[in-house]
DNA sequence: AAAATTTGGTTTATTTTATAAACTACTTTA
DNA sequence: TAAAGTAGTTTATAAAATAAACCAAATTTT
């Protein structure tokens, strides 16, 4: 009847997290966090699972002198937001 | 960008019951708890936070001698589904 | 050129939440 | 009438989210 919700993405910030990192090759941390509006602590933790889980993949560099980590979203990554939607589906079908 | 998650809704065994009550006239305690396959222990809890919230309304009866717990969801938690559903949309159109 | 401030984060502590375990009250069955 | 089952509630514990505090380097101000 009703679909596990993969529990790693089902909170909002991690969501919204691999929402941004769907649709782009890569973004850095501070534009996620522009985006998504979190704070850089609750950000760095929820970017951290999220990399643990090999959702994303996290690269320090930097631009400039300044340092810039860099995320992109995984196959596995995507195929878990794939079935997170699906599963999605079957509590909001009306 | 992304719209809030009602965090009332936002929860997994929650946002089933929700999904219940809404195809629903009532369902009652039991039949909930198959549903869902929750522990009667957290659906309780969480039925109880729903009522909290004006989400659903909770009726003590007995079905022959043995007690029987029916729950409606109410306008308020019409509503709020609907809108979880909306800010939902913010992160998982594709 | 120090001192203060900002940037880009991480780590740690606190609060909140979800869940399970234990319990209560009553009923049915052996 | 004792044991087991039903329908839940309450309490304790584990896990999660979040904020606060911190750090190092860079930049700006005085």
């Amino acid at each position: 009847m009703f679909r596990e919700l993969n529990p790693l993405l089902h909170s909002e910030l991690r969501l919204a997290v691999i929402s941004i990192l769907i649709g782009v090759e890569s973004a850095d941390f501070v534009f996620i966090r522009q985006q998504t509006g979190a704070t850089a602590g609750n950000l760095s933790v929820q970017l951290d699972k999220l990399a643990k889980a090999g959702y994303v993949e996290i690269e320090k560099t930097f631009r400039g002198k300044m340092p810039c980590t860099v995320c992109r979203i995984t196959d596995a990554g995507r195929d878990a937001f794939a079935e997170y939607v699906t599963a999605l589906q079957s509590y909001i079908r009306q």
